[in-house]
DNA sequence: TGCCGGGGAGAACGAGCGTTCTCTAGACTA
DNA sequence: TAGTCTAGAGAACGCTCGTTCTCCCCGGCA
């Protein structure tokens, strides 16, 4: 499956310079010398740039929901599932070079123009909010589909928050917010 | 101030398509077209690209602030203050033609690159932030200042949801955690 | 040793962009 | 009427980008 070693690091290239700079401003040219490839091996592996999108964006997704549900489940039993959501919000917005949420980014980029970015926007936050309700269901909250909806509010105000810097600790006050919104009602 | 009638309808037009497309996908003389001005006197009003973007977005601000603070003086005082603020994001969200925030898309075009993009951004989500204290204050929330917070992240949340599709209804949904997290707590 | 196929480096190509320049037509003045 | 100035239309310029093509080298085989 992934045993291809070039087009991780393909993949690995895009990533780093699709996030930090913004997809439009990355040329496959800037891809091919971070990742070490020649050109025409780029293009073998994705036949255009288009697609090199598709698997930045795929790829982004699997590991950031991996990511965060490997953080809820190896944080302590005491501490309400869907806090350690914001928790591992924490976590991120302090990773160097954040930058919001890439699909966010992808949507304000290229959303008009390519029906790739608002169905990668769509199915991500779709797969965060089914994740929501899970963990709030697990928590024994009320509704959890509408204390899903609502802490999807809370991630996403977070994150532009984080990335704006109108509020000290994002991740904290929205902790703070997700807690009254589960049990209170 | 805002006599020059060419330059507003530059504006017009930037305002229209940056909004739409994007701003990167835009260009010159596609603005000019549909301002119907002439390159040289796009270029007198604003010298370059950049100009005409800072304005855009500067002018955006200055509208969608003062439109939000019309819609909740324009409401009947029996509904909180704060509550009126996602009535008006849910007309806002009907709005044909709607495409999330102008500055979370610049930003994600432009943030690496610009700092104009991030600046923006940063104060235009500051002057809402001081709207929503100044609402929560006069509906006489216990912490302000906090309840503030909150809401913001509320809204930009609403505002990434109602991009992506993923939660029926929005700006009622965020609506419903407004008022639990300002009397919550 | 002579041959051949594959892959790397990078030139080439066509398109689009922001910005500037040129040309021309028309209006106003002496 | 002759001269001058302005402004519009759009060509031109330099650059970047996505994609393709060409050339050359190097390793495997008769």
């Amino acid at each position: 499956m992934d045993a291809d070693p070039i087009r991780e690091r393909v993949l690995d290239a895009a990533d780093a310079l699709f996030y930090q700079q913004g997809i439009q401003a990355v040329g496959m040219d800037a891809i091919r010398a971070r990742a070490e490839v020649s050109l025409k091996r780029l293009y073998q592996c994705f036949p255009a740039k288009e697609a090199l999108v598709a698997a930045y964006l795929r790829r982004r997704d699997e590991r950031w929901i991996t990511a965060l549900t490997d953080f809820v489940e190896n944080t302590p039993a005491t501490t309400p599932r869907v806090c350690a959501v914001f928790d591992f919000l924490a976590a991120w917005f302090a990773t160097p070079g954040f930058r919001g949420c890439a699909f966010v980014n992808a949507f304000g980029e290229l959303g008009a123009v390519s029906p790739l970015a608002v169905q990668a926007l769509r199915s991500h936050k779709e797969r965060l909010r089914t994740r929501l309700v899970a963990l709030a269901r697990r928590d024994g909250v009320a509704d959890p589909e509408s204390a899903a909806a609502h802490l999807l509010f809370l991630v996403d105000g977070a994150i532009v928050a984080a990335s704006a810097g109108t509020v000290a600790d994002p991740a904290g006050t929205a902790r703070e917010a997700a807690l009254r919104v589960v049990t209170a009602g």
